[in-house]
DNA sequence: CGTGCGATGTATCGGTCCGATACATCGCGG
DNA sequence: CCGCGATGTATCGGACCGATACATCGCACG
């Protein structure tokens, strides 16, 4: 991909729980990357393969490009996932990727989170315990707002771990929009065997 | 206040909608402050006035004071919401505020922040809609409970807005743990009269 | 028929903020 | 009596954002 497509991609698949990348990382962090051997970079060569719809030689677009020590590394990465991980970039990021590793790593990365998330949770709980008149009414509003929000992320993240569990692919509940079921799930039960080469 | 108060204080007003203030934050933040004029600092004199639990001669704090410009342009600040208070942090840092100023300015927040929200709903519908087939079930399954959240905040801040227009405090849903009632309600309807000296 | 605007695309720069770290004191429990 | 967690001030490197600049393309609208 080039980068506007991938911060594009990056931004549908992160949108629910982070702020789109912007290019002043995006492209640093590319040619980072590019130097530190785990991606190519390549300017746009006219004709690759499938250009169906509209082949109208565009400008000089610079594909990026993974390369097989690149996927070694991110594997790694994502199937060593540590406490760091487990902030909303963090935790993005690595569900991104749920569809690519084993289910013991989803499995640890989903309890992770849960245990952040019920930090913070008993955190509010104090708050709305201890200080709660030493704190205006408004203010205990929002705090309540951020404790169901934190109530409702627990459960959710306990469904799916219920899920994983069992094996069976994430559920799509009846009731929300969107959801037209299609074949897209992530590999059953199957795991990767890959384990440090 | 001094700056390791504050900044619990600043985490139990706003730990509800973003993480605690770091100190390489703070203190270069409140130097500013100070060299705008906007706050005083001063080395902790040992009796000012109340010690009544504790009173064994701390090390040396440094105590912050609001000056009069300070309060006047906080004010200002607060009024003058534009549509940069609308994310996390700003909205935050203004609802923290909501009990000092005037219902105009609380509804112009509660409504931009609403605004904000059905945007990222928005966003969120389109991927599930359009991008749908493309996506993986996981990431689907990230993207509804986002919607989910983003829906909830917008009856929030619906609910919020209804009861702002009728004049009446944030009502205390009798559901909700810790939200004991006490009368540190925000000043009812009476608006604060400054305009602009 | 032009023209201007929004989408596509790459790139940099200044400034803000975080995370880690350092250092010092105090009270408490083991 | 010793260490650890809370209280407290402070800095530094690095990551990241927001604004900006620049260039091309297709389409809508006058």
């Amino acid at each position: 991909m080039h980068g506007y497509e991938l911060r594009k991609e990056l931004t549908a698949k992160l949108g629910a729980i982070r702020a789109a990348i912007s290019y002043g990382s995006l492209y640093p962090t590319l040619r980072r990357l590019q130097a530190a051997g785990w991606i190519t970079e390549a300017a746009e060569t006219s004709a690759t393969a499938e250009e169906v719809p509209a082949l109208t030689s565009r400008r000089g677009r610079v594909v990026y490009t993974i390369t097989a020590e690149g996927k070694e590394r991110f594997a790694q990465l994502i199937a060593q996932a540590g406490p760091e991980t487990y902030d909303d970039t963090g935790f993005g990021v690595h569900f991104a990727f749920f569809a690519r590793t084993d289910q013991a790593t989803r499995l640890r990365i989903l309890e992770g989170r849960r245990r952040k998330i019920e930090e913070r949770r008993e955190g509010l709980r104090d708050v709305l315990g201890r200080a709660a008149e030493r704190l205006d009414a408004y203010t205990l509003e929002l705090q309540r707002h951020g404790l169901d929000a934190c109530e409702r992320e627990v459960r959710w993240l306990e469904e799916l771990i219920a899920n994983e569990r069992s094996g069976r692919a994430p559920t799509v509940p009846p009731g929300t929009a969107g959801g037209r079921r299609e074949d897209n799930s992530p590999p059953p039960p199957g795991e990767s065997r890959k384990e440090r080469p």
